[in-house]
RNA sequence: GGCGCGGUACCCAAGUGGCUAAGGGAGAGGUCUGCAAAACCUCGAUUCGUCGGUUCGAGUCCGACCCGCGCCUCCA
């Protein structure tokens, strides 16, 4: 059984698709107007690691993820550089997919783009209009939320107190009621706009996610995620559009992610603590390591990042790339312990069992180092035969079927002068000339290769 | 003001009523090794922000307080 912790009931709930053995996923996907922050990529990889561990439970998963390719700062900036919106976004979008590529994320099946999905939008608007829920001014739609009684649910928002609170909005448009949020915003001058029967304009950010989860996957779908800011407003919307205009429940899951802080402070390019994948990229950081660093947390903790704290993490993933490494190099006898079996099968089953239980990931981590320091220890003790060996390292593979952290399969193969110096340096050790091994050891070092002399013969592994 | 999250060893971090408080990193000692690396073994919180309370029993429940943070406005 897995359980979720729902915002919407504020409690651990068992999780029951709609379908057996299915699960519809949407999740809140990036505005292509620059390029996306680690802590954009903390809610990306919190829902692959969601998604991954659905799919190694044995469901099947449908998955949408929206990529906004209209809203204010995309226009902006499209704007400022004389582009249209498509020239603009198009390189962001790109960027986005090489991200997530390099981050591991599993594709969606569907990357819906908002303006490529004006008329399902333009539909629900107008289905909105006259149910009543939503009314025209000044050329613009809006919802008005006190058509909707069960506004503020998800959030736990209470209407008279947000009233009493109300500052004044910025936007330009004028509404009935300030916290009335717009569906259709009517063409500004100099702005993109699309001519519909709703007028010139352009839709609302909230009407996008609604529309197109719609059209993927249904009125009502299992799990849809975000980051814990997106609760408010923009999630407590999509229900009251979504909810208003099909008259059924829209999610049954909500699941969202705490926010990623930067040496205990938010990031913001102000304080100069605002980091993108590229910049880490740029720093030498393994994209892999930034992955492990990401996951390791439970989702629903607020998570620091500090270089510090992603070197640990990649010390920790370290732990585990070495021993996938010395199973797969150390020579072995034939044979098998039984005992092995019984050691992956648990490894399995507690891994497997921590991560339903609302992905508690520590647990399930603790569960995989626990297996790797009981192999190590009969590893030492000789008590590891070959067939052993293929079962555990098989088992590592099947538990990063949701991690995703271990190194490609195909090895690197050494240019020819720098095994000819590891030859030499073998020679040297063997007549004990050790100043000039460890002169050669030194010399590979600075070239981000680390030495280790075994019993089997010397081997190698770069430097992170 | 309203809603919410967190405070567990040097650092990161599980644990939500009951055997000796997971796991990782860093560290110390040892084994192995020419040395190193990796690995293994050993050590490491009489204690869980503070103070009260409930209970046979609390990190875990209740109350108060202190500290840090988020949201209520675009934001993963």
């Amino acid at each position: 059984m897995i359980r979720f912790f729902n915002t919407l009931s504020g409690s651990l709930e068992e999780f029951r698709p709609l379908r057996e053995g299915e699960v519809r996923l949407y999740t809140c996907g990036p505005t292509v107007y620059d390029y996306p922050h680690i802590g954009n990529y903390r809610a990306y990889i919190f829902e692959d690691l969601l998604k991954r561990f659905l799919v190694f439970y044995g469901y099947k998963v449908i998955h949408v993820m929206n990529l906004t390719d209209v809203d204010d700062k995309t226009i902006k900036a499209a704007g400022r550089l004389g582009l249209s919106l498509q020239e603009y976004t198009a390189k962001y979008i790109q960027a986005f997919f090489e991200d997530s590529k390099v981050l591991r994320l599993l594709p969606a099946d569907v990357y819906p783009r908002a303006t490529e999905h004006i008329p399902d939008m333009v539909r629900m608007v107008r289905g909105l209009l006259e149910k009543g829920f939503a009314y025209f001014k000044d050329g613009s739609v809006y919802f008005s939320i006190e058509k909707f009684p069960a506004y503020g649910r998800l959030a736990k928002i209470n209407l008279e107190e947000l009233k009493a609170g109300a500052r004044v909005d910025s936007d330009e448009y004028e509404k009935e009621s300030v916290h009335d949020f717009a569906l259709w915003k009517k063409a500004k001058e100099g702005e993109p706009f699309w001519e519909t029967e709703l007028g010139p304009g352009r839709p609302g950010w909230h009407i996008e996610c609604s529309a197109m989860s719609t059209r993927y996957l249904g009125p009502t779908i299992d799990i849809h995620c975000g980051g814990i800011d997106n609760i408010f407003p923009h999630h407590e919307n999509e229900i009251a559009q979504s909810e208003a205009y099909y008259g059924q429940k829209f999610v049954n899951y909500w699941l969202h992610c705490h926010h990623l802080v930067v040496e205990g402070e938010k990031m913001s390019k102000s304080r100069g603590n605002f980091y993108t994948l590229r910049d880490l990229l740029e720093r030498g950081v393994d994209p892999v390591d930034l992955r492990f660093f990401l996951l390791s947390t439970h989702y629903r903790k607020m998570l620091n990042f500090t270089f510090d704290n992603l070197e640990q993490a990649r010390a920790s993933r370290q732990r585990i790339l070495d021993f996938v490494y010395e199973l797969e190099h150390r020579t072995l006898a034939a044979g098998s312990d039984p005992e092995v079996r019984q050691l992956t099968d648990r490894a399995l089953l507690e891994f497997k069992d921590s991560l339903a239980d609302d992905l508690n990931i520590s647990a399930g981590l603790a569960a995989l180092f626990e297996f790797i320091r009981e192999v190590n220890s009969r590893l030492s003790r000789e008590l590891i035969k070959k067939d052993d060996a293929i079962l555990v390292l098989r088992t590592v593979s099947e538990i990063d079927r949701v991690l995703a952290i271990l190194p490609e399969s195909k090895e690197e193969v050494l240019p020819a002068e720098i095994l000819a110096k590891i030859e030499l340096r073998q020679k040297a050790r063997k007549e004990k000339n050790f100043a000039l091994a460890d002169a050669i050891r030194e010399e590979l070092r600075q070239m981000g290769l680390i030495l280790e002399d075994t019993k089997e013969g010397v081997r190698w592994k770069r430097i992170k």
